[in-house]
DNA sequence: ACAAGGTGTGAACGAATATTCACGAGAGTA
DNA sequence: TACTCTCGTGAATATTCGTTCACACCTTGT
């Protein structure tokens, strides 16, 4: 029989695992300081989840479950590959303000290592990888992308200064190096529309300055 | 008076603190982990370093000396800002391959926060910002370079694209993540030749398509 | 060959942390 | 109200890790 269960408490237990992991990593959030800034005891944590690493894994399902229902609101729209853009771009801003926890977390992760890397990577990545493939496949058709280029790749690109922009706006050392290139920090505006036009850019320029050759070795 | 200095040896134990903290992070990797792996005593470690903090920061400053000296002979020659961009990228994927240890040890101190992270980014990020600003200002007065795009976002846009490069080659989670996008590691030259493309456009391209206001709120 | 003192060693110590478990508090039932 | 069963509690435990220090070794000067 139930007794004293808590419905949302256990919502905020996940959102101060997240907080407290975002902010100092796996090893040096311990697991007595989430439970007193979640207002409980240590054992109960125990109650809900095997060790420490399943409650990690706990917070961050929890964690990409909000992403995840955004990108899923985002592509529920068609429209054209520019302004999907904008729209992400946007998504992403506004995300990084309300959550910057999240964004933090999803960091942390990034220096995993080992197989541990691998089911991880797969597990986020796969459905942005996904997403992207699949726009950029559309943008071909509809003539909206320019078609010299490696499609993986150019969705890898895309995604990389999505990326960055992210940890930028969530991320200390990130924060501290976007303002460096800035001289402080710069509009959301501003951002979306310079990143727009760079994105732009390579969507529809063509023309291959570029050689193919110049079998590496000697440069020039 | 001397007795057992170790000349190289100094430099193995900063070599295998770089390995270990890059591995493992910060927390993770413990001195005596790292004494036993350099075939040293942890005491000697504190006859040298004040602190483990201290012993990281040497790891780091040795870390990054490398990847300056390498900067710094990439930018004694002149060139135009599409070669550059070529030789930069060329002399990462060496590096990457050559001392990946360095560059998940850079990705470490990512996620490093507060006033760390203010004081770290200005010491690391503060020679690219100004190699990149540099070359951007020298690429616009040449014509080689747009101009309406601002240099500074568009050095940090340039220089993300460049880190995530980097990471994507020793990281294990980014190379898990470039794996996804591509379908298995594409060849450095491959990466090279559609990375310029992407570049070029963006350094080249000026036709704005791109409405300035749509001033937020309403998409579309 | 011997004395002296600088230098590496690694066992020992204290602090911190993940994890457990005996206990008590409160809800449901009669 | 009294009994019971469930679930949260937090002191206790075992382990790990940063840091220290008494000691032994080796080099140098004589």
């Amino acid at each position: 029989m139930l007794k004293k269960l808590s419905t949302e408490k256990l919502e905020e237990i996940l959102e101060t695992g997240i907080e407290l992991f975002a902010h100092n990593g796996l090893h040096a959030a311990s697991m007595a300081s989430i439970a007193r800034q979640a207002g409980v005891s240590v054992g109960v944590l125990y109650k809900y989840y095997a060790n420490k690493e399943d409650f990690f894994m706990a917070c961050l399902r929890h964690s990409l479950s909000s992403l995840e229902s955004l990108l899923q609101e985002l592509t529920s729209r068609e429209d054209k590959l520019l302004n999907y853009s904008r729209r992400l771009i946007r998504a992403l801003q506004d995300f990084s303000a309300l959550h910057p926890s999240h964004i933090r977390l999803y960091h942390q992760i990034t220096s995993s290592s080992g197989e541990t890397a691998r089911q991880l990577a797969e597990e986020i990545e796969g459905l942005s990888s996904r997403l992207y493939t699949r726009l950029i496949a559309q943008g071909r058709e509809t003539g909206a992308l320019r078609r010299d280029m490696d499609p993986g790749l150019f969705a890898f690109f895309f995604d990389n200064l999505l990326m960055m922009l992210q940890f930028s706006y969530c991320c200390d050392y990130y924060k501290a190096r976007m303002e460096l290139y800035c001289g402080g920090m710069p509009e959301d505006s501003a951002v979306e529309e310079q990143l727009l036009r760079f994105l732009e850019s390579a969507f529809t320029f063509e023309r291959s300055l570029v050689p193919h050759g110049d079998p590496r070795g000697e440069n020039d």
